[in-house]
RNA sequence: GCCGCAGUAACUCAGGGGUAGAGUAACUCAUUGGUAAUGAGUAAGCCGGCAGUUCGAAUCUGCCCUGUGGCACCA
């Protein structure tokens, strides 16, 4: 009699079974529909190939291709695919790796001439050809000499060096399907149809060998892949959702702002645009006075020996604007606002009593961001930050940062922002300052985190070069992270500028700085709010609130007396008396996203009323011109005004 | 910075070795209208820059600039 294991199913029912039966035969035990329809089996919560023998009790679900966890097969099995077809329309193409990502998958191929996205179109015919042929995946286990041979006399010299960087204790798999194999870790399906057809080829990439920018660059191909093709259609219509909100489309659009040749990545504000970062200062400049902070301007050129100092050139001067004029001086246009910080700290003897003191500045910043990273308003070279630095004693560290932790996220709130995430980001490798600073500076920080009682994810190594961070990460209306506000332990740079108090023991010390941003980039989060409400945006921020057009050319009287009331009331209005019919003035303002399009005719100018069309809603509204002034100031507060 | 792609009228884009094209916008005229495009007409371009090939280049080639999708980077 053979050995028995027991396995338990996911609905705690157990089942006594042969030692050594794999996924598929158990399948069929329970029915021949289940078994036709299983792609892997979970064991133990791990996902395996389903004809790998269970040799001891176990948990065990048989995954369906319409399981949560297919998905991630799915695309790997694609990427296994798209890689042989590539192989057999492109002889001489190397294969290096290719993983599922979110959404998808790619692979990265070696290739002296890249591919370019005309190409593509061939190989997912050849993709859905070999789909057809429903040749399962096999998996074999071979020896490292023997795995190295096979690569190596096939010319795939970076699977080789992928072999070779493998543990030697490490089992070496192959996956075979048909003719073509790969070394992969696995798992897989059980055949290439199971794939299907819910797959795209996307995008060609360059992609660095290893991620590394000393290696040799790679092609890249991007694809997109769906259990079923109802969920690829909707993946490629969110695509299109998002191109819609592209801030770059609807900042030319609605007229905010422009970028030129003569200053890659530096913003041309027009009016509108310059209206709705100003709206942004002004509330942030409210929230910071609120919580206390002093606001400060500091140079934006200073001496290069202060960059030295801070320890910023001996990092980033590739990154530096520099300039220089009649004097034998150079000067760094200012990269971060922290030295002049520290700089106006150490004016006057500074007491224990003074800290916590905290320094705001809305600090214009240059950075000399690589070509290939600009992008809109997103990733300038020139920025705003709306900066802080509050400088106080170790003991401090905690309260300072969890109150730091409290305002972004009320901040945040008032945007319609409520899914944020924090990741913690310890030391890196080049830092300044001794690593028992460093120890002092996370475990504080760690601290204030928990303190907070928010959750928040490791990020180990992203650091800054002079102490640890908090990052923020929210999520807009379409479910996109974004990097905005940022909060810094710093136990360098007071002692490296020179900054220091008076203690409660009549000695020297040497002050913590935290650095703090809330916005981030002012600029970059113009760009993700633009997106995050679709240009919609909320009627305080709108820069340009109220339109009113009339109907004929009769009422224009009416209509100027109309817009006076608004914009004495500080509602942005305009007025358009332009000779064109009602519903073409209609379509072109809602076109522009104009909360409130108020339409004025005869009938309003006898009345004294007016008629009220906003965005987003085909209903018009006929109110009385004091009436519809009254609510629309009231809307126009800002979310701390209403408070 | 690296790999790919792109740059033509204010905008969106077609064209492609031999008078430079469309739609929208602008301007002019007519029309004074009731909630997402009234009609007719006019004007508009160093076809990103510099070199080269050619009798001839917006078109082909090279270099550069800018943008763009990724990669790398992000104090």
């Amino acid at each position: 009699m053979s050995e028995k294991i027991t396995i338990t199913f996911p609905d705690g029912n157990k089942k006594e079974v042969d030692k050594g039966i794999n996924g598929l035969e158990l399948a069929s035990q329970i029915s021949k529909s289940l078994a036709k329809e299983s792609i892997a089996i979970k064991i133990n919560n791990d996902i395996k190939d389903i004809s790998l023998p269970i040799n001891s009790d176990a948990s065990v679900a048989i995954l369906k291709r319409d399981s949560e966890e297919a998905l991630e097969l799915i695309r790997h099995d694609c990427a296994h695919v798209m890689a042989e077809a590539v192989q057999e329309l492109y002889p001489g193409t190397q294969v290096t790796i290719g993983p599922a990502i979110e959404n998808g998958f790619y692979y990265d191929f070696a290739r002296d001439e890249p591919f370019t996205v005309s190409d593509l179109p061939k190989i997912e015919k050849k993709m859905h050809d070999i789909i057809q042929r429903n040749k399962n995946f096999i998996r074999e286990v071979w020896s490292k000499e023997e795995s190295i041979k096979h690569f190596k006399d096939k010319g795939e010299n970076y699977k080789v060096e992928l072999i070779n960087d493998l543990p030697d204790n490490e089992e070496i798999s192959i996956y075979k399907q048909g003719d073509w194999l790969d070394l992969c870790r696995g798992p897989h399906m059980v055949s290439t149809k199971q794939i299907g057809k819910a797959f795209k080829l996307m995008k060609v990439a360059g992609a660095y060998w290893r991620g590394d920018s000393s290696n040799a660059m790679l092609t890249r191909i991007y694809g997109t892949a769906w259990a079923t093709e109802k969920d690829l259609e909707q993946h490629l219509l969110q695509i299109e959702e998002a191109e819609k909100r592209d801030h770059r489309k609807l900042g030319r659009e609605m007229n905010l702002f422009h970028f030129q040749e003569e200053a890659p990545g530096a913003v041309f504000w027009h009016p509108k645009g310059w209206t709705l970062f100003q709206s942004l200062i002004n509330y942030m400049r409210n929230r910071q006075d609120k919580a206390g902070y002093v606001e400060t301007n500091t140079p934006d050129m200073m001496d290069k020996s202060l960059w030295e100092t801070s320890g910023h050139w001996d990092k980033f001067s590739d990154m530096m604007f520099r300039t220089e004029a009649k004097d034998d001086k150079i000067y760094a246009i200012k990269p971060m606002n922290c030295p002049g910080a520290v700089e106006i700290f150490k004016q006057g003897l500074k007491s224990y009593r003074d800290l916590p003191f905290l320094l705001s500045e809305f600090g214009k910043v240059h950075r000399y961001e690589p070509s290939g990273a600009l992008h809109g308003l997103m990733r300038v070279r020139a920025f705003t930050q709306d900066d802080a630095h509050i400088f106080c004693t170790e003991d401090q560290i905690t309260q300072e940062s969890k109150t730091v932790c409290d305002l972004i996220l009320s901040i945040y709130k008032d945007f319609g922002f409520d899914n944020v995430r924090i990741k913690f980001s310890d030391r890196p490798e080049k830092r300044v300052g001794e690593d028992s600073i460093w120890d002092k500076a996370e475990a504080a920080l760690m601290q204030a985190m928990e303190a907070t009682g928010l959750e928040y994810t490791l990020n180990p190594g992203e650091g800054a070069f002079y102490g640890p961070k908090l990052e923020f990460v929210l999520r807009d209306a379409i479910g996109r992270d974004w990097q905005c506000g940022t909060l810094q332990v710093d136990l360098n740079l007071p002692g490296r500028l020179g900054a220091n108090y008076i203690g409660e023991d009549g000695n020297k010390k040497i002050p913590v700085m935290l650095h703090r941003a809330l916005f981030g980039s002012l600029e970059r989060f113009t760009g993700i709010l633009i997106e995050h409400y679709a240009g919609h945006l909320p009627f305080w921020l709108s820069p340009l609130q109220a339109v009113v057009a009339t109907i004929t050319s009769d009422t224009d009287e009416y209509a100027y007396e109309v817009q006076k009331a608004l914009v004495s009331e500080g509602i942005r209005t305009e007025i358009d008396t332009r000779n064109e019919k009602i519903g073409y003035k209609i379509r072109e303002h809602s076109n522009s996203k104009v909360p409130a399009i108020i339409a004025v005719g005869k009938k309003e100018a006898q009345d004294k009323t007016v008629s009220v069309r906003r965005i987003g809603s085909s209903e018009t509204k006929t109110f009385k011109l004091e009436d519809i002034v009254n609510s629309l100031s009231k809307e126009a507060k800002s979310p701390i005004e209403k408070k």
